[in-house]
DNA sequence: ATTAAATAGGACTAAAATGGTCCTCAATTA
DNA sequence: TAATTGAGGACCATTTTAGTCCTATTTAAT
């Protein structure tokens, strides 16, 4: 489905949170009460992030989580490969190594232009503006039967 | 990370295969042995790519399998979402049914928005680019630990 | 100093998705 | 009628993911 795990779709729900949260430090108890995700989860979620330097943190009583920068600098590219590992659709992607013997590899070479099509897309969007609000149009309810066509 | 099945993968070679091919219906069993995947698993997905409309199949003896239309008119996205359905980065672009309950949901409205991006970009590369043969650059080999910075 | 409050790091388990194979039925050709 | 080929779906093994928990380390407060 191409789509992203759930851990990532947490924490972007985690770092809007953050985002819009006028506290500066927060620890993980604190989000974990406050998004309705289980604490150890969020605590696994933020670890991530802080060893991604999207977060920083602070240990100790009082301690807890903060935004290493403004959320204008942080994109959503960083945060789904803090989460997910490198943005690459498919393994040659990141490196070719071994696929020259495969007979329809050489192929897969313009992969490289769809994953940099996709990763420049993730870039462009920022935890800024994943907060602002849109005005969503009215939902239309889709059977997902129907999406498949 | 982002990436495609492998059976989408596998899918991107079969058809490349066969929109290079000159003979306008082949066998799975031809185009196994072709492209090196196994048989069974290149049945599934040929049929997959029937059920989308990508292929048309005859039955029978001299029966196999053609391209539906021509290369130019066939979508990487098309592709994508017959071998994993359709694409979707988060539970929400599919319906948003359920969500209000969430406290951070209203964020994900946004999310609607990468993701069209990001189907924008897959539905304007076609089967014929990807055989379009590209000058690629010297290949670089970068340790997988590199590019998790 | 000691205690309590926090994060760091990693092991572990259960559940879900994926990849892959196989079997039976239906259709077509010779 | 026999041989060839796809349709459809069941099935299993492996991998991935989600989620939990345990132990160590750090810091603040008393």
């Amino acid at each position: 489905m191409l789509r992203l795990s759930k851990l990532t779709d947490y924490a972007t729900v985690i770092l809007s949170f953050m985002a819009k949260d006028k506290a500066q430090v927060l620890a993980a108890m604190e989000i974990a009460s406050m998004t309705g995700i289980a604490q150890p989860t969020v605590s696994k979620i933020l670890k991530l992030l802080v060893n991604a330097n999207v977060l920083i943190s602070t240990r100790g009583a009082k301690g807890g989580y903060a935004l290493a920068r403004m959320p204008e600098e942080i994109s959503v590219a960083t945060v789904i490969s803090a989460l997910e590992g490198p943005i690459a659709l498919t393994e040659c992607s990141i490196s070719h190594q071994g696929c020259e013997q495969a007979s329809g590899c050489d192929i897969r070479g313009n992969w490289s232009l769809i994953n940099q099509t996709i990763h420049n897309a993730l870039e462009s969007v920022t935890l800024a503006d994943l907060i602002r609000p849109v005005a969503l149009p009215e939902e239309v309810f889709i059977p997902v039967a129907n999406i498949y066509r």
